[in-house]
DNA sequence: TTGTAAGCGTTATCAC
DNA sequence: GTGATAACGCTTACAA
């Protein structure tokens, strides 16, 4: 149990002054070549490491970022993971931690991370369209980076994904390969209750554009997870108009499976009789059966410019241009669910 | 944006020392009810904070449990949430914070932490039966709870799910309902590779207390993932002995929808033609189609055992029992894949 | 019951 | 280029 070293330790065994240790550390001085080969050599032999809450005291930066999950809530519980992964390999790869607060303790949270300068930055995920933690988050003396977009992001950086121009590509898609009529099958309706922002974004998106390019569209909502719901809908998107080339449009990743296995019970089978594009991650894209077209929403990506922002918001230095509220683009990956041209 | 205030502030507006203050918040010294009123009226007043780094630094201890998840890998991504949760619950319950560092991070994720003074207490995730980070952190100066029992411990504590008392009430059940033989159907090649001792443990223990109950038990393994694994596995189990009364044992849960499936399509009916004990969380056996009869494993009563022990040691002013290596118990529940005696 | 003051281990401002 | 030294904001003897 190495019992713990600090600066002087290293002062002394290098033969040095204590303040020297630390500029070698921190690189703010010049140091002569030999000086600082001893100094290391030192910290070496001793596994000699900073103590944090020192180093937060005194320089008034803790090199921690908190992030804000919200467990608990049933939807999409597998989809954190790699998000929260991605979150805490971009901190350790600038030297930060991660502190981890669960959304429930909502706002109190906020305040304590900060009053206690436990945490340089927060990311907060899961932003509701009306969300308390907002007008909180935007009165701390650290930035936030909230991950979806409130009603009212205050000055906050936002980063979500682009559901209007993933709506957009989606439906440019279906154009292009000769479909006259599209319908979308929609969320269930305790999504669309809680935060129909980025519901509202894709929907809005999408007959705007179906407008532009006249092609009929209907949208079936709410749509509740299930088989049976999603075979419902399927039905009434069926039964919508006659003849003609159909696509159906998921932007519910949750029902895509069962979509397509509604049409495969009912005999059109999607690329040939019929056409389905999902919103969804590539993995799951991949993984259904069979493989479908789709729009992709990698949460990875996500988590990628909420760093980035993040950290050109820490390190000033930088020369990146200046992030506001970012829209993470999606983009269309061909499957076997489109119908070719006619 | 609430600029922060240090304790002298507080003190300042309450009209006392600054040490009275300190004291007022850890309570180690007897304060009269006025002045401490006073105290407590102006931290409220500024919304005062403690600096966790002064308090670290100055307390020696950071109030910090540093939690080493084990991302990346495949197996069983949605069982962690609710795991971390409750340790994110249970350390805020005791005004802790968490440190997240993925397990990818090796064992000099350990070393920072400790070195860095980062956090007073760790517990690490997934631990497997031959793992570099148990030996590292068994000479690190703070306490290590292990998650999972390694082949040499280092008289470290670990918590894990007793598969062997898993197994037993499984048999004792198909038993005590008359059962003449049972067929184990395995784990998958790769996670028996990985980490054999809860494979080994749980199919020991079924053996040799099939034995002691006189029940014939034959084990079927590797038993992969998927579909067509499991129909396999079936038909193998149902090939053996002839007539009788059969019983299905499956201890991997990823399994369990797949056997069913394979039974129901061959025309046994789960719980009149033939049994099925499942070894999974409450929550997957109650959704499985039908609902199975399961011991349970709760990752939460892990989670829980883990912080239990975990505060335990940083709290030593407690008189609960000492913990060492501690085996949380599975629990049967019966739902309807069982057959009733004859 | 309360106040004074000495650390805790860094960073950063002075001097030299 | 390097060494003293004063913060940083707290906990905790030691006095009173």
């Amino acid at each position: 149990m190495a019992q713990s070293h600090t600066s002087r330790d290293v002062a002394r065994l290098a033969g040095v002054s204590q303040s020297t240790v630390s500029y070698v550390m921190t690189g703010r001085r010049p140091i002569s070549e030999e000086t600082r080969l001893r100094v290391e050599a030192a910290i070496e032999q001793l596994t000699y490491e900073r103590h944090a809450g020192a180093r937060a005291l005194a320089s008034q930066r803790s090199r921690v970022v908190g992030l804000f999950v919200p467990f608990g809530d049933g939807n999409d519980t597998v989809g954190k993971l790699p998000f929260i992964e991605n979150i805490a390999a971009s901190a350790r790869a600038h030297d930060h931690e991660l502190l981890l607060v669960t959304a429930d303790e909502g706002p109190s949270g906020l305040r304590r991370l900060a009053g206690r300068s436990l945490c340089d930055a927060m990311i907060i995920m899961d932003i509701e369209l009306e969300d308390e933690r907002v007008a909180v988050a935007a009165e701390l003396p650290v930035p936030v980076i909230l991950i979806g977009v409130p009603s009212d992001p205050r000055g906050l950086h936002c980063v979500d994904l682009d559901f209007a121009q993933a709506a957009q590509i989606a439906i440019d898609e279906l154009s292009a390969t000769g479909h006259d009529r599209i319908a979308l099958l929609g969320h269930p309706a305790d999504i669309t209750r809680r935060r129909l922002n980025y519901v509202s974004r894709f929907i809005d998106a999408a007959c705007e554009h179906a407008d532009l390019l006249g092609i009929r569209l209907e949208v079936i909502a709410p749509v509740e997870l299930g088989r049976a719901a999603a075979a419902a809908a399927v039905d009434e998107a069926m039964a919508f108009g006659a003849g003609g080339r159909l696509g159906l449009l998921v932007p519910e990743s949750g029902n895509v499976q069962a979509v397509l296995r509604a049409l495969n019970s009912r005999g059109s089978l999607p690329g040939r009789d019929v056409s389905v594009v999902a919103v969804c991650t590539d993995a799951m894209a991949q993984d259904a059966e069979p493989p479908v077209t789709n729009v992709s929403m990698e949460r990875r990506d996500v988590s990628q410019r909420a760093m980035e922002t993040l950290f050109w918001l820490l390190e000033p230095d930088q020369r990146k241009p200046p992030p506001g509220i970012a829209l993470v683009p999606a983009r269309l990956t061909r499957r076997q669910t489109v119908m070719p041209p006619p």
